[in-house]
DNA sequence: GTCTATAAACAGATAGAC
DNA sequence: GTCTATCTGTTTATAGAC
């Protein structure tokens, strides 16, 4: 009898991202310290023996997942940001409709797309628990993001975006987005909804922009034009 | 020599109470798969044996810890809205009042109290990966609480509490104040804060207060009165 | 690079002395 | 009720065959 145990695969770096995102599930799911190596790789549909070959352990195999994080991630909000100009040359409703359109990807994204999961209870455990994996996720995705926001916050509204009332705000836009989804199981139970699918998303997206709109109109009064400064 | 290995201990609950808090900080911590009995027994000084005996094994701890939480919980919570009259005999602007308070007690007790940190922790990775635990802390702490706040809700805006729009809309609000909690090491460290102290929790509560605000003058537009229904 | 075998440490549960 | 000893299974890491 012929044995064929490779398919052909163009091994190194094939095997190598099926790990990674394998330990991202299962990580995701269960907790670094919750999941095993031999269940990742069983998952990966790779050797237990890989995991030390390609990332010397363990702790490699979680920072390699938190670099998988940062680069799909960046990614993804590259696409809505990177394509906008600059934002000190946006109008305020020109920055409005960016943060409209912010808030529709997010959301988007996070509630909307099933890998996010992963990213999200991660980066939450990471949050919980700062290790090296976390200033990765910080320093190069977490705060540029944060930052790019503040700006498009400033040409809204005319708030500094350095202050602190801009950070927070921004800070309270996010928590509303991030929420449907670490709070998801909760939101589905609450409002009936045994899943999210596009009907839900819109839903969830209207209620977030319905505080956009009142937060900017309570910083720009209609009627009296505020003082030009 | 004489041994004194007991310190006159009022045995019984006094163990069972160490353990679960210390159950609780570990399972926040590392999780629950990533948390050892003996770590569990040896930070409550207690006996490896005596999880088996109080709680019949690991996992009973982890419902005893869902138990602990809402009852503690509840508590807090209670002590708002217990004094409280009932939601439908609130003017808007009572109702408004109640609000802000809710906030304020919220942000305080999860952003202050330390303790909070386990409580939430747990509480997502519950959420995370829905056991039988997170149905206790869901039906009798969640849900009720989620409840009265829309009832709330309806007072101060006229919307229906039983609406897709104000549940949503209470879950905007807890999303922003939970997320300074679960994303707090992100918030310190973007707001360089190295601690939140009474000074910057009330950063916090002027942030979400003012958005409570921006999000009911949405709905009661000042000037014409809204129709009479 | 992939895979197997194995080592050394650690897990949760249990039985039984006190 | 508390504590110890021990059983059984699983963990990560490693050495080495292919």
């Amino acid at each position: 009898m012929t044995t064929e145990p490779q398919i052909e695969r163009n091994s190194a770096e094939q095997t190598r991202l099926a790990l990674v995102r394998a330990a991202l599930d299962l990580f995701g799911r269960k907790g670094f310290e919750g999941s095993s190596t031999r269940e990742i790789a069983a998952l990966a549909e790779a050797n237990i023996g890989s995991i030390a070959y390609h990332f010397g352990g363990k702790e490699g195999l979680r920072t390699a997942c938190a670099e998988y994080i940062v680069s799909t991630l960046s990614a993804v909000s590259g696409q809505v940001l990177g394509s906008a100009p600059d934002p000190s040359d946006l109008s305020p409703a020109e920055a409005h409709a960016l943060l409209k359109r912010m808030i529709e990807t997010m959301l988007g994204f996070l509630v909307g797309q099933a890998r996010s999961r992963d990213f999200v209870q991660f980066i939450l455990r990471e949050l919980a628990n700062p290790s090296a994996a976390l200033d990765a996720v910080y320093d190069r995705l977490f705060e540029p993001l944060h930052r790019r926001l503040c700006r498009i916050w400033q040409a809204a509204t005319g708030e500094d975006a350095d202050s602190d009332a801009s950070k927070l705000a921004i800070f309270t836009l996010i928590g509303q987005i991030v929420y449907f989804r670490i709070g998801r199981e909760a939101v589905q139970r609450r409002m009936d909804w045994t899943n999210i699918t596009d009907v839900e998303l819109k839903a969830l997206t209207a209620s977030v922009t319905a505080n956009l709109d009142a937060m900017l109109a309570a910083r720009t009064p209609p009627p009296t034009k505020p003082k030009e400064s």
